[in-house]
DNA sequence: GTTGTATTTCGTTATTGTTCGAAATAAAAT
DNA sequence: ATTTTATTTCGAACAATAACGAAATACAAC
């Protein structure tokens, strides 16, 4: 775990805005083809961030990249999911090197 | 608290590591002439950190500015102590929203 | 294999962050 | 009052980030 790169990775709020968009992810998303067991399609997430494809797809590459979400692919989709793991890990290295 | 503001400040490693450094100054910094109580004296945060003492004291302003030290002034030199209570409120804030 | 849909990568522009040395400010000492 | 010491602010250079549209890639369906 990277802390200088996941916290990087957390000082923007257009991405904290897409980790807790994943918390709850029926709550956030209308219904897509798959159960969100598999994550969040990254369309769903273009369309709820209101920024432009490509913008939203470099936040998203942010996040896998500090390992605050894992990714899923199925067909020509790509289902983005939280690392509870990561996140918890990163909650954890912040508590203690503050 | 402005969270965003305070993630930002984080989002640096010399200025975590200031943060880390001012949390045991006795082991951290060698004597100055005031107790440790008033916080440490810049000038000694400027040696510590290797850089110019106009960068530190730019890394010490955005600090200041998210709350996560306060300072004191005695004479002609300024004293930085972390501000814990901030600091407990920016955890608590992030383990609420992440 | 061509078309259509989903997504990422590329090239560009604008904004923000980091760093420095030099100048400015503040306070104390001579 | 001038000098010395401590610190901050200013101006410039460079790096990193955020944003966009257009081009490229991936995959499925026809």
């Amino acid at each position: 775990m990277d802390l200088d790169e996941v916290i990087k990775a957390l000082a923007n709020p257009t991405r904290r805005d897409i980790l807790a968009w994943l918390k709850t992810p029926e709550a956030e998303f209308c219904e897509q083809s798959f159960p969100f067991e598999h994550g969040v399609c990254s369309g769903k997430i273009f369309e709820r961030a209101g920024l432009s494809q490509s913008t939203v797809s470099a936040h998203l590459a942010v996040l896998q990249k500090a390992g605050l979400v894992s990714t899923q692919k199925i067909g020509q989709w790509v289902f983005y999911k939280r690392n509870e793991e990561a996140i918890a890990g990163f909650l954890a290295a912040i508590r203690d090197t503050l």
